[in-house]
DNA sequence: TCCTGAAGTTGATCTGCATCAAGGCGGATG
DNA sequence: CATCCGCCTTGATGCAGATCAACTTCAGGA
């Protein structure tokens, strides 16, 4: 089992935490949410740390509500595939099972909101809208997931690499500027050289020259090795191969 | 839109319909039941037909009666990858969106049981179980879409080729053999080259030589170019690249 | 201050799969 | 029966990305 503190503070109340507006009780009652008041809990991790390795036992089901996290799957001889990220208002965890798929690795100083999977079943059987609300998210994660099939079985290492960096882009604008971007848009790439390989299908070396190329070519500039400044996300979104009309901001 | 026929049938009840079993009912009261019956009708398709294309409007949802269908992406230039097949019991469309995400083919003659969606998604919010029973099925699909995901970002050809065969061999043989298989196994391929190709991000040029490679190794027979015969599925494993203990049959 | 190690870059070379091309096979159709 | 066409196989060649290797950058620690 991996290394955590648990951190249940009373003071810390849902407000803060995003399960509250995304994942659970959009539109719970107030006595639903003194329910999940009393079941949840927070645990906190450091960049590096594994949350839980691939097929141990899960007790929780969580949310992200601080950090990334990130999903992968290991073959016996080492060659890794992420296949998922975990942003903050993400859900972990499935209701019914209680053993992991995937390991799950803090890539950033990281907190969750857990709930323990037993009251948190018994919760969902008397409040139909938790599920419904679960099976929404559930069929946007399975979209995304089949948005990467896409591109880890027909797209080039640079179209790639491109669509990475507009997926992270389109995260943080919409975290940071509600309203539209028109000019230049600067972040900080969160995941190392190594990361987006394992998440793209491709090695180290290829991201770091495809990169290099975006650079080159004016697509992206670099200030250090992570920050990005995209000075026109539509010459971006051209390097992607996805239909012209995307919906980069909807 | 494409062409199909409807086939509302009242004398050809839910008993049939694997939609009561796996999707939405198995634990439904008489009542709930009678409103599924009133709500649901059968559409069948030929092999090759178009179910639906992708930014349609798409006002059911369904059930996969008898046959396979398959879910394909397309880019602009024209490369595909398939995102998902289709088979008896499985569930297409989401509640609460009203356009398709991708293109759905018949790759076989195709019947499905369709719900229209308003009177579904009623359904849905008063009946708690159906969203808690569509959720566990999701969670399942994304499940196989994630595995997908290692596969197509790291796994080489000949490993590709076989998983898809230990796929289609494991599907057959709960379907025709309860009981473990001991022995050689033997079914017929779905798909054609082309379409193992887009499921495995490969080329069919390449397909073909696998399929050959395997063939020659002993891993397979073929009897014609669609009938295969696995001696050994602990030798056709071996192929996958997967742990060993893989549960073929649990 | 230097040392150390993790992260990243870049070059040279290799190789697995794509691409291009030429048939083969089997079933439908006149 | 011949012909045609979709599906498949096999060979020759090319290239994108993997692999192997050397070097740079930078942050942290003694």
């Amino acid at each position: 089992m991996s290394v955590h503190r648990d951190i249940r503070s009373p003071s810390q109340h849902c407000g803060d935490c995003p399960i509250r507006h995304r994942a659970v009780c959009a539109r719970c009652e107030a006595d639903e949410l003194e329910l999940l008041e009393q079941i949840k809990y927070y645990r906190s991790y450091e960049a590096g740390q594994t949350v839980i390795w691939s097929g141990d036992k899960m007790d929780f089901v969580a949310s992200v509500v601080t950090g990334i996290a990130t999903l992968t799957q290991t073959m016996e001889d080492g060659r890794r595939q992420m296949v998922g990220l975990l942003l903050p208002s993400d859900f972990v965890g499935r209701p019914g099972r209680s053993s992991a798929a995937y390991d799950v690795t803090a890539t950033t100083d990281l907190v969750m909101c857990c709930f323990r999977r037993k009251p948190f079943e018994e919760l969902m059987a008397s409040t139909p809208h938790i599920a419904q609300r679960l099976l929404e998210m559930t069929l946007d994660e399975l979209d995304a997931a089949r948005e990467w099939m896409l591109l880890l079985g027909r797209k080039t290492a640079r179209e790639k690499i491109a669509s990475l960096l507009a997926i992270i882009a389109r995260r943080d604008a919409s975290l940071k500027e509600p309203r539209a971007q028109t000019g230049a848009l600067t972040f900080d790439l969160p995941l190392t050289r190594e990361e987006m390989a394992d998440y793209l299908g491709l090695t180290l070396e290829t991201v770091s020259r495809q990169i290099s190329a975006l650079k080159r070519d004016g697509i992206i500039q670099l200030d250090g090795k992570r920050q990005v400044t995209i000075p026109s996300i539509d010459r971006l979104l051209d390097q992607t191969g996805d239909d012209s009309d995307g919906g980069f901001l909807d």
